[in-house]
DNA sequence: GTCTATATTCCGATAGAC
DNA sequence: GTCTATCGGAATATAGAC
């Protein structure tokens, strides 16, 4: 049974990744909760520190994801990194570097530095794991491994927010063409 | 001299690029202006008639982008249109794909719509000049048109974002890893 | 920890004068 | 085409009772 401080980390990071951060408010997460306005405030006083807290959130979860999955193969993490982003394709919604990136203007500074540090968090673990697939054979590829880490993320991300747009297909085809590329 | 209804298409773009859709007011417009508020209703009754009018712009933008660069070969054709996003990410903006897409659930269906409509133009005209290319000898890839396309467009438009949130350099990494891997 | 109540500001939008 | 004036609502946030 989760708090409802958690309750509110949830939503926020349901809206935010599905609307964005400014197109949220306190009233859409305490009317679902089935509590007040300012009951929301209690737990995060400021908008800003709901924001702080999600990045926190996604910092630990992604900690989470590393150690689970330090045992499988190169081939096989990367497949699940992409599998993740499939399930946010599916729900619709985006990732959270990608919802704040376009946000970037309209969260605080520490938002941001927090936001930085999971956003190489993530990069410095995809350039370990494509490298170590290069040692092993299992990837080729010839980019420096932060400049394979990058495009790998820039793809997958954007192919969650393209969708949007045009079709869910089209996701399928760049995720496909992602580990046809690193396996060639 | 623009006229007052080109000045708020252009401000509208500037704010939805830099913040977001929901994060601008029409204040926002009004204010470097020097006119009111409703004024800017006069022209755009409401914020979907300004959000439709921007896509249109773009997708007039778009159309002049491609006559004016139809004679160049396919490299020099898709050095041209990541130049243009490089500008972008110099500028600290989005591209309106990258920000639309991202608020996605909070513009009208109209503006989705023509939204859809534009970025398949995009999409298209990567695919037909990667096409090209591939015929000329000039590019080299094993993707399909449109999934070699929308790895093309991800990459860029994500770099310019995602490099808002860690350094300039990543742009420029994605950017020369992308004329790389196609002309290798 | 949640409530009622409220302060304050801002939002998109409209009516009607000029 | 721009103005003044204003409406109705929603936003973030706080004070103080329970």
């Amino acid at each position: 049974m989760p708090s409802t401080k958690e309750s509110i980390i949830h939503l926020a990071d349901e809206f935010i990744r599905s609307r964005g951060y400014t197109a949220f408010s306190y009233a859409d997460i305490s009317k679902p909760l089935g509590i007040k306005n300012a009951a929301v405030h209690y737990h995060y006083p400021s908008k800003s520190d709901l924001a702080v807290a999600l990045v926190e959130w996604h910092i630990d979860h992604f900690e989470r994801f590393k150690e689970k999955n330090e045992s499988k193969s190169p081939a096989d993490q990367i497949k699940t990194f992409l599998n993740f982003y499939h399930s946010i394709h599916l729900s619709g919604k985006v990732c959270l570097i990608g919802a704040f990136s376009t946000d970037w203007n309209s969260i605080n500074e520490d938002t941001q530095g927090l936001l930085r540090t999971f956003t190489n968090l993530v990069i410095d673990w995809l350039s370990e794991v494509l490298q170590k697939g290069l040692d092993t054979g299992a990837f080729n590829f010839a980019n420096a491994p932060r400049a394979e880490a990058l495009r790998v993320l820039t793809n997958i991300f954007a192919a969650a927010q393209l969708s949007r747009i045009t079709d869910s297909q089209d996701f399928i085809l760049v995720k496909e063409s992602i580990i046809r590329e690193l396996t060639k």
